[in-house]
DNA sequence: AAGGAATATTCCTGTCAATGAATATAAAAA
DNA sequence: TTTTTATATTCATTGACAGGAATATTCCTT
């Protein structure tokens, strides 16, 4: 219970840490689209586009419809907004304590003194 | 010149994308600290401490100031900001299409009609 | 039903990156 | 100056994962 949260979920990061995955997601950005016509415009082999397109769909990244023979994949709104908010608690964060840094070499300093080996 | 811009910088995202990584960013929330601090609140043996920071370093994540015996390790804001534009400028599109899936659909079928093989 | 198109899956292989252990470097303390 | 503390670096090992090739599956077309 003593939340140790990460807060943000790391399969949406390493899934997005890859660059053809990086360049299905941006390619994306146009819209909806299958799984051979990402494979073309990107140059690579259907198989290798779907196991991309899996590893995106299981983190949540996308989300699929089957039409038929085909397979339709498109942009989730959710891992964004998580990704958004967990940024912005960095940004909150580093606002306030901008520059702390000389608070904490003070702090360095009495803990030196605190346990002081000289014999005084 | 024909920008191709992937806009999101990858070492962001990989070196994130590694737990003990991550537990580092998080634990600096708390602000600055040395390796030693940083190697023992979360487990680590100091190499290791060292390198995932020099991995956080070298993608600007996070910046070094030495005093004397130690490195004190702090987060940059400029990495976060860069994930906030790059997220946000997804967020805009997905809203603007949220669900363009049917008319991709007609275009499908369009496409279909076009190339049709059949003898008319 | 047979053939073909679109997609997914399996298996193998090579590569990269994280880990552990040992050691090097630098500064502080004695 | 020797010893100790704090941190970085090197080297070898290992495990995860991406790519390639082949194949399975599903649906459409004829």
């Amino acid at each position: 219970m003593s939340g140790k949260n990460p807060g943000m979920d790391m399969t949406t990061l390493s899934a997005l840490a890859e660059p053809n995955r990086m360049n299905i997601v941006e390619l994306l950005r146009d819209g909806p689209m299958t799984v051979g016509e990402i494979a073309n415009r990107l140059g690579l082999r259907q198989p290798q586009a779907s196991k991309h397109l899996k590893v995106l769909s299981d983190s949540g990244i996308l989300e699929v419809k089957a039409e038929a023979n085909r397979r339709i994949y498109k942009l989730r709104a959710e891992p964004f907004q998580a990704l958004d908010s967990w940024v912005k608690s960095f940004q909150r964060v580093m606002e306030d304590r901008f520059d702390n840094l000389e608070d904490y070499l003070r702090e360095l300093q009495n803990k030196e003194k605190s346990q002081d080996h000289s014999n005084g």
